[in-house]
DNA sequence: ACACCACGGTTCAAATTTGAACCGCTGTGA
DNA sequence: TCACAGCGGTTCAAATTTGAACCGTGGTGT
């Protein structure tokens, strides 16, 4: 029960902390950070829209919207998927990457402030492992049914 | 590394799924419900906005259209302070205490299954205690500055 | 008593999120 | 080849959130 009154409300905070250090030192919200990261990550800088939608847990309408802004500022770029006509492939675009690149260093140092450097390495652990498998349970129980 | 990895996904999940329970049983979202609670648990079943809104880890404006919204359905009453003329309590009324009941059993059961029983005690522990600290840690950091 | 600044709440417009409806593809079975 | 169910994305209106500006009070110092 203590877990519980801990969890939500250190998850609250922990998102606006870094939702705002990120807004005043790049424009850029946290949503807008994590698209960037995942289409970093991804080989060819691209990613199919629904994929992207479900590794950042996020609603499909949701991302639509937010790739639309991040078009019209020029991080990425539609592109339409090369096998199937439906289908559409966000990709980052060099001006991405540099804003990436921008942003990063102090995002990092921003979760380890905040959050990895507060815990011990066993706490560490254990939320790994725990929160881990929360997050693996709801993501399978939930796969089966329609989405968002 | 693998602790953030889990963390903050988690949390979306998490809340996402309690929402949609409770929207589903009872129609309130979780913000609503844990209005309800506050205000349940304060004596005289009333508190202060201010106060109610930083336990929520909420902004102010928001829990004013939050309180808008559940005065509409009867839950909550608006009253004057009664030593500042300023000052607003927000007051719990018999309907809404009818609701929390309503709401609880199936909300407490919900928390259970998809996180408390996922984790091992020693990973509540460890929880418990590790965000725990996460939370003050900023709250407290914040505590100088203005609010949102 | 007066000037002022901080506090408690609300208001307002703009940004974002939500969920359902929709539309054009895909691929599967008759 | 012809439905037709289901997927991938988008659109749309409605609900919510955000943040800054604002208004009346309270308390402080003079």
């Amino acid at each position: 029960m203590r877990a519980w009154l801990a969890f939500m409300p250190a998850a609250t905070l922990v998102g606006r902390e870094l939702d705002r250090q990120l807004k005043e030192d790049t424009g850029l919200s946290h949503l807008q950070y994590e698209i960037l990261i995942h289409l970093d990550e991804a080989r060819q800088g691209a990613m199919r829209m629904t994929e992207l939608a479900e590794r950042l847990v996020n609603s499909k309408s949701g991302l639509t919207y937010q790739i639309g802004q991040m078009e019209k500022a020029g991080l990425v770029t539609r592109r339409q998927c090369e096998w199937s006509k439906s289908g559409v492939l966000a990709e980052i675009t060099p001006e991405g990457r540099a804003m990436l690149e921008r942003a990063a260093p102090g995002h990092v140092d921003k979760v380890r402030e905040i959050l990895i450097d507060v815990l011990t390495p066993e706490e560490r652990r254990a939320i790994a492992e725990g929160l881990g498998r929360v997050r693996d349970r709801i993501i399978e129980r939930n796969d089966g049914e329609a989405c968002w």
